[in-house]
DNA sequence: GTGAAAGCGCTAACAA
DNA sequence: TTGTTAGCGCTTTCAC
């Protein structure tokens, strides 16, 4: 059974295949009668407009990719989620593609979305990204570029994030509300922007306030760094009143400290961190966070990339505000 | 800045569209001085090939779509993560859509696909699919399709799933060998064939085995009825001496209610899941449990579709194996 | 070795 | 109101 296409209904109708294509498209000069026929046929047969003719006659396609570390990870997997879901509602497709959080990849990512002429290209960029003028280039092309949660420190560009600083003085100020002493604040590599971000106006919030104490700063890459740092931290005669999460990653190691010590929040510890969201609901009591939803991030990423579409030409920064999600564990 | 194409190649180097088109491919009748001219110079102007051109032109693409009830899930997430780079080194892309668990919203999805001329369609249903006429329509188009985790019941299609039957045998067999006596297991949905298969085979192996003692079998559709339901169980006088959970969502409530009792895994309790993998480290002692994983179905179902692409007509159904990986839960 | 030309399915300016 | 035609960028057959 061969492909249904305009000349096949145009035969079978006795019309030129202008006129079915009109009528398909409920062109005005076309008569209502001739439009029933054609749209009559046209559902029998099942037709199907080939989307690589139209896209090549138009010279635009309907398809945004998203170019993203890994998707596994909680926080893409809710920006995604949101993400696919505005794009659908826009008739509009999502291709992923993963960097591996390797520049390399990353760079054929970049070719393969011009070589499919994407309508427009999410990015969230990989650690060691510091070269961003192949996306820049992307202009020359009018492919529409936005950074998302991990973006380049420089460049003019259009940028939607988690608005870190505000959940990080969140964080403190909660901190700060609840009187809170001997504060253990475990963050993430140090290298990052984001961590840089986050420790800055978290320690500052405390100097604002003139807070009579002061926290006790860790960094660490992994979950596991931080579990063992927390077990060390522990075992100390003077264990920390609470522990401030600057991450997903870090809540889980350090949760499994306190799980192994068998220390029951809130009583025996206070917990706070910075969160996707999900993992807080695993423990009980459900653990306290500033929320850094992906969800946000999304619609806010979308926006911003249909203005582009629509002719914006200067560049946005765009940061999503924080919340702070009551659990127990404070 | 206007698009490079071949006639624009052509044009600067005075060669006809064809000759160029054949240096970039290497066509052995093209002498190696105007290869290399031409190369030289495509890659001076960044000439990439115009994807819907050429798709058109074969009839044919690249692109491969997933068609699933939600990306925030883990299960799906592994086994995207894992499709997406397999594609992607057989130079193909993803699509992704989400069905939001709606059939409408599904056969949209497969409207969508059919527009777009995909190369072929990864599907896990939604609860309520019944009907796949319109799945198995697509052969018509010679678009094939791979059924993936959720798989419909009947009709004659690919399938690959994660054995729930050896994966619940697994589970039970663990448990008869470590002797286990007083066993709650919780299993999810009862409508669900998953939940009917995983349940069915876990029973009978106790069965098999003439073991001496039946786990006491309950059902539920969420995280928060598993949760209440253990927390009285727990309440009991005479408690459960293991919690077998069918899924990581019953896993995670069972964990909040023993986490809240304050009982500690293996010595108070012990505590058995089939799951994805990644639950089972946030706790301590991490737990135990039968992997069902996505990165391992992704494989399978990615081979199936090259097979199917490689012309390869008959259907086939694969599953794939489990495993135990040892927590110290148990 | 290279070029001319047809055609993939569709849209839209122009004709009738 | 409907039809004719050119052309989007590419591949490929056939001719030179």
């Amino acid at each position: 059974m061969s492909e249904v296409t305009l000349k096949k209904l145009a035969d079978l109708l006795n019309l030129s295949i202008s006129t079915v294509s009109r009528a398909l498209k409920d062109h005005e000069d076309i008569s209502a009668e001739t439009k029933n026929r054609v749209k009559e046929l046209a559902l029998i047969l099942d037709y199907e407009p080939n989307t690589y003719a139209v896209n090549l006659r138009n010279n635009f396609s309907r398809e945004f990719a998203v170019i993203i570390p890994s998707i596994a990870n909680d926080f893409y997997q809710s920006f995604i989620s949101s993400l696919e879901k505005e794009a659908r509602l826009n008739s509009y497709s999502l291709i992923i593609l993963q960097s591996g959080d390797d520049p390399q990849t990353e760079l054929e990512c970049v070719k393969r979305c011009k070589q499919n002429r994407v309508a427009g290209i999410f990015v969230s960029i990989t650690q060691k990204t510091t070269d961003i003028s192949h996306f820049l280039k992307l202009a020359e092309s009018h492919i529409p570029v936005v950074f998302f949660d991990k973006v380049p420190a420089s460049g003019f560009c259009n940028k939607v994030c988690v608005d870190d600083i505000s959940a990080a003085r969140l964080s403190a100020e909660t901190l700060i509300l609840k009187k809170k002493k001997g504060i253990l604040a475990i963050f993430g590599n140090e290298q990052l922007s984001i961590t840089q971000k986050r420790l800055d106006a978290f320690k500052d919030t405390f100097s604002l306030h003139n807070y009579d104490a002061r926290p006790d700063i860790y960094h660490t890459n992994s979950s596991a760094g931080a579990y063992h740092y927390t077990m060390e931290q522990l075992a100390l005669p003077q264990q920390p009143d609470v522990i401030f999460c600057m991450s997903d990653e870090i809540l889980i190691g350090v949760m499994r400290a306190v799980q192994t010590v068998g220390l029951r929040p809130p009583a025996d510890i206070g917990i706070l961190a910075i969160s996707e969201g999900q993992i807080p609901t695993f423990y009980f009591p459900q653990i306290t966070y500033v929320e850094t939803s992906g969800f946000k991030l999304a619609k806010l990423a979308f926006s911003r990339m249909l203005g582009c579409l629509a002719g914006s030409t200067q560049v946005q920064e765009l940061k999503t505000e924080s919340i702070i999600v009551e659990g127990g564990s404070l």
